[in-house]
This record gives structure tokens, sequence and C-alpha cells, in this order.
DNA sequence: CATGAATGAGGCTTCATTCAT
DNA sequence: GATGAATGAAGCCTCATTCAT
């Protein structure tokens, strides 16, 4: 942002409109609810008219849409990227974990509106976050098998299979999504995880 | 029904009439979610008039404060039952986080709809549910030190104290709260005290 | 009306809000059209809040569906009672075209705004208006069939069949339709009818 | 276009463009009405932005009034033409009656969406084709008198004058304009002339 | 001239709440 | 206490029109 000319960011100032939306969308989605969000609200925040949300937007769901798809970008790229790096078993599980129940990603499944989203998209959890989800869940497999075949791991002496432990490490992990903050998070998350992987260790 | 007296029946039909429209209510809450469950519904649902439900409750904010209290006041119940069990420590967990995270609890908390209870109360959710979760966690913390006493748990091996311990005992296990279904709830739930325990263990 | 007991008419005035409304609508619908009357307008002249209009009718369409029904009703008692007339030829005939495509018909489908008709209810006036128009066909071709059997008529002197000559009289009949008001509609009227019988007879 | 010079083509395109409208905005206000056609359909269907029919037309009325305008003259012509025929009575009638009420002044005042036309306009009916109307009149009252005085027609043994004859003539072929097509529609008129000139005959 | 992004008034509908019976 | 007709604020969305480029 700040190198570019005054054209450039002219240029840029059409084409952010969808994002300037979207970002205020979500703020007010994030602290008051897809309901309690009017439309009205969101063009207010956004410094644009109410039909102007409309041009870049068919629907009030359509933008909601929107804003969980640009959150599963982010979320997917976090995640792609946390699977490239070259870690110990449990950084690297650390790192998973956090790409896809961090920041952004718990901003809205964890934010108490976030429930809204099966609400008003039906099954668009399904749709939006499923391929991120299934991208998620291989990765973390992956790492639970590595661990294994290294003999780091053995899920066998709890009684586990790969499959659950890993699908056990994931569910276990989600728990800190309900820390009230960003701190709290972290911490219980490294504290989940280091439980779990010492109860399946070797 | 059948063997009431008439003025039993009438002072049941009256006190029961606040139960049955919150039971129709929390029904349709988990079937629809707040929002989209209008007053009208209730009343149908309760089988009374819409004004009816006045009588009974001030506003839709107060009627469903009513049934988180209700719902509350079944938890806590369930939590002292667990507290009051003598079993050995890993079995009293699971009985203390089934009672806690299990079965009308999570009906209302993983509903689809659930995060709308702090939607309409706002801070409700501390003042309903805050008592009964202290009384977890303070259950789950006691649990803890008796096992450090013993000498079965080690939460410094982790480098937890042992309130690090608990919460995190308790924030793993909520993450079985997402599963889709009872059975996977259970298993999941099983499989994470499991492994968080056996990560306590000395 | 006159003779009703107050508490007559305040019965009455509960169940008369419906036609209140729909007299409301009708008027406001034939002088501005359908869609530049809002529910809002019809509210105000029926005085009434917006949201009793959706006590009585699902939607604006369906209020409108309700007027077009009530017309139609009322046209088709009108025919019926033309029908059951025991008169000669031409005054029959102008009986039953007036019954048919007089005042209240007239009002609604020759106002500037009656297409709006089938704008809104798509296949409306078939279904609303197409058993009264077809009863009416069947009146007129009765008559013309009779006319001819007594010798009166003389539809193959003009090339038509019977069916032919039935469809001709009510087609120039319908140009009266167009008539600015009232009184030139019957002037119109009764010389179609005069000239076009005159045309027909043996 | 192929043949054409670029000056002529740019000066031509010019011109057409205000045509092109026209005719798109006609194409669309008889298949979908006035209400239901945008400005952005009309845009789009002429190729142009919608920017553009505001340097063409004021407003989407005053592009509803040139439509009408347009109209009117074409029927003035075929009026024209028709009154400068030599034929025998009925079919000079016939002749004059078909360019009033045939084609293109049928499609859009007896489109299910004509009426709106009174609608945007007001008393734009009046003021557009009021004077091709009068040219219309007097052309089937010459008819009628020029047939009175050759012997061939005699109104006053219908009990009319010969103004009362044209304007009966003129308002029963109205009532073909509601032929559902084409072919109905001529059918229709050719049989009511003959009716009524049948009736009017000496 | 031409464009099309932006505007904002206005329309339909829902629903929590009230109150006369 | 019980009723349910009535209310009216508030929400989503459309579209004729404008104006900076």
């Amino acid at each position: 942002m700040s190198g570019q000319s005054g054209a450039a960011q002219k240029t840029a100032g059409l084409a952010d409109k969808r994002e300037v939306i979207i970002s205020s969308a979500l703020d007010l989605f994030r602290h008051y609810g897809y309901r309690r969000t009017s439309m009205e609200d969101i063009a207010r925040a956004a410094a644009v008219a109410k039909g102007t949300l409309y041009l870049y937007f068919k629907s009030k769901d359509e933008l909601f849409e929107a804003i969980c798809r640009t959150l599963a970008e982010q979320v997917a790229e976090g995640v792609t990227a946390a699977e490239a790096l070259d870690l110990p078993l449990e950084r690297k599980l650390a790192a998973l974990m956090e790409a896809k129940l961090g920041f952004v990603y718990r901003w809205i499944l964890s934010s108490p509106h976030a429930a809204e989203l099966v609400d008003s998209g039906s099954r668009l959890k399904e749709n939006v976050f499923g391929d991120v989800h299934v991208q998620f869940q291989n990765a973390v497999l992956q790492l639970v098998r590595e661990g294994t075949q290294r003999g780091e791991l053995d899920p066998k002496a709890s009684g586990l299979t790969q499959e659950a432990a890993a699908e056990t490490l994931i569910a276990a992990a989600c728990g800190a999504e309900k820390a009230p903050d960003e701190e709290t998070f972290r911490r219980q998350l490294a504290a989940i995880i280091k439980l779990t992987l010492r109860g399946l260790r070797a």
C-alpha cells in the first residue's frame, strides 16, 4: 500500500470496494451476528450506499458466503504453508493446528455468531470449508503415520487406530477455539497438543 | 393426568403451562434457531395464545433466558451427582465431562443455533452458565489435585501447574462438542480423556 | 346495514375488515394501478396498520387476487340472474351483456390498470374469470341457437356458424368497454347490440 | 450497413441509436410491461450504456412517450393511406379499421401491458393518440355519410344519427382488439364489420 | 458523446409486543 | 388468567437517475 502512486491507489479504489465491503461486513458480523447486522449497517461501515452493496453481492446471504470463502481461502493458504514446513512432530502439528484453527478461521467459526453460517447458507459450511477441512485432516493423519512409522508415536498403546488418533488430536485441539482471547487460545492449543501427543507417544 | 383431582389438575395446569412453553420453545430454538423461531411458532407449539406467553415471560429474550436457566440447573444437578461418585480417576473425569458437556447441555450449546444464546442475552452465558462452569472447573481441579497427591498424575512433567492441567483437560474435552452426533461425541470424548490423562500421568 | 344492532355492527366490524381492505384496495388499484398502489397506501385508505393487511392476505398479489375473485363472483351472480330472465331476444342479450361487461366487471377489466391483473397473477385471468366467461359464452350461444330455431336469426345469411355469430356478438359488445364513462358505455353497448343483431336477423 | 461510407455510418449510427433504443424498449415493454422493464434491461437490449439512454430521453416516461409517438405516426400513415383508397364501402371500412386497430397499434394497446401507457404518462393517451383517433373518426364518419347519401346505409332505421352510427361501428370493431392472436383478430374484425354494416344497411 | 459505478428513496414483508375483550 | 387482532418499527431489495471520467 505504501509505495503505490496516486493513480494506482485510485485504480485500487474501485477494485478494493468489494474488499472494503467484505471487511466491514466481517467486522459487523463478528461483533453483532448475521441477523443483527443490517445491510444498512454494512453500507454505513463501508461508507457506501445501500444499493452499492448489491452491485457487488446479489444478496445478504451471498455477501456472507463471499466472506466465508475469503476466510476459507486464507485458511487453505495457511494450511498449505504449514504442510510444507520441515519441523519436528510436535512443532509441525502445532503449526498445522494454528493455521487451521488460528486467528482468522477462529474469528468466524468461534465467534458467537458463526453458527449462523449454517443458518443462512444451509449447507454452506460443507461447501465452503469442507475442502480445507479435508486437506487439514489428511495433513494431520499424514503426521501421525510418519510419527508411528518412525516409532515416535504408538496409537495402538491407547487403543486407537492411526485414523482415530488423528481425529482425536483434531477434536481435542478444537476445544481451544472456545478460548476468549487470542493469547488464551494459543496457550491452550499448545497445552492440548503437548498433552495429547504425550498420550500418543511410544 | 387421569388420577389427579380437579384442583390438582388446575394447579398442575398452571404450573405446567410455563414448562410446556419452555419445552416447546427449546425444541423450536434447537431446530430453527432463536431468530427463526417466532413467538407465534412457540405459542402454537405450546398450544396457547401468543399473549399468554407474555403472562409468563416478559419478552422473547427472557423466555430464552429461562430456558437456559432450566438447562443450567439440569447440568448442575448432573455435575453434583458426578462429583459424589466414588470412581477411579479416569472414569470419574469421564463422568464429570459427560455431565457437563453431555446430553442436554450439548443440545443447546452445540446446536447450530446455540451461539445465538450469546446473541440475545449478551452476557447471558456468563450469568446463566457461569456458576455451573465454576463448579465444574473446581471439580476437575480437585480431581487433578487428588491425582497429583496420589502420585498418579504429574502435571509438572508437562510443564503445567495443576490449574493449567485442569484447564487443558477441560478445553480439550470441549472439542468433542463439535461432534455431529451423540455417538461420535462419546467416542471422541473418551479418546480425548484417555489421551490427555495419559499425557498427564506420572 | 341499517337495521343492525350495535352488537351486530361490532361483530360485523371484525368480519368486515377484510371487505374494507378489499374495497379500499379496489379503489386505489382502479385509480392508480397495481404497481403505483403501495401496501402503505392501502393500509392508510383502509384505516389499518400495514401489518394488519397481512393478517387477511398473505401478500399484495393475494390481495389483488381476492379482489378479482370478489368481482368475478359478482359478475357470475349477475350473469346467472340475466340467464333466468324471460325476455325477448334483444333485451335478454342486452341484459346478459350488461351483466358481464357492465359496471363492476368493466371497473376492473377496462380500468387503465386492469391489464396488470395478468401481470401480477400470471394466469390469474384464466383462473379467476375463466369460469364466468365460459358461462357467459354459453348463455349467448344458447340465445343465438334459440333465435335461429325460432327463425328470428339467420347466421348463415352472414356466412357465420351459430358459434361464430355468438363469438362476434360478444367481441363487438366488448368494444363498449372502452367507453370513458358509464353512460357512454350503456349507449354504445345498446347500439352495438342493436346493429349486430340486426345484421344477424333473418 | 456494408455499402455505407464511414461518414454515413457515423451519421446513421447516431440517428439510429435513438431508434434502436426505441425499438428495443418497445419489444421489452410489450413482453414484460412498463414497470417490469428496467432501464438496465433497455440499455442491454439496445447495446448501450444506461447513461446513454438519458442522452436521448430525459426519463423512462419520456422514452415511453416517444415510443407511443412513433407508433401513433405509423398508425396515422396507415389511416391516411386507407383514406386514399378507392374501394366499396365495406372493404374501405375494413381497410380503415385494419389500419387503425391493426398490427402495430394493437401491439401496444392490446398487449397485456399496454394499459400501463396511461399509467406512466397519465393523459398520454389523449395527447399522443388523440390526433390520429380524430382523423380516424372523421374518416369513418365520412364513409357513413357517403354511404347514407348513396342510399346504401340507413342509420335512422336503427335510430342512430350518422355520428352515432360511426361511433358504434368503431366501438364494435374495437372489440376485436381483445383477440388473442393476429388471425383471430382479423376474423373477428371482419365479422364485426359485416354484421354492423348489415345492421346499418338500408 | 458515452460510460457504468454509485446513489437513496421507496416497496414488500415479518414479527415482537400490546391491549381490549 | 387467556386470547388473538392489531400495531408499526425495521429489514431486504429494486431501480430510475446522476455524474465523474
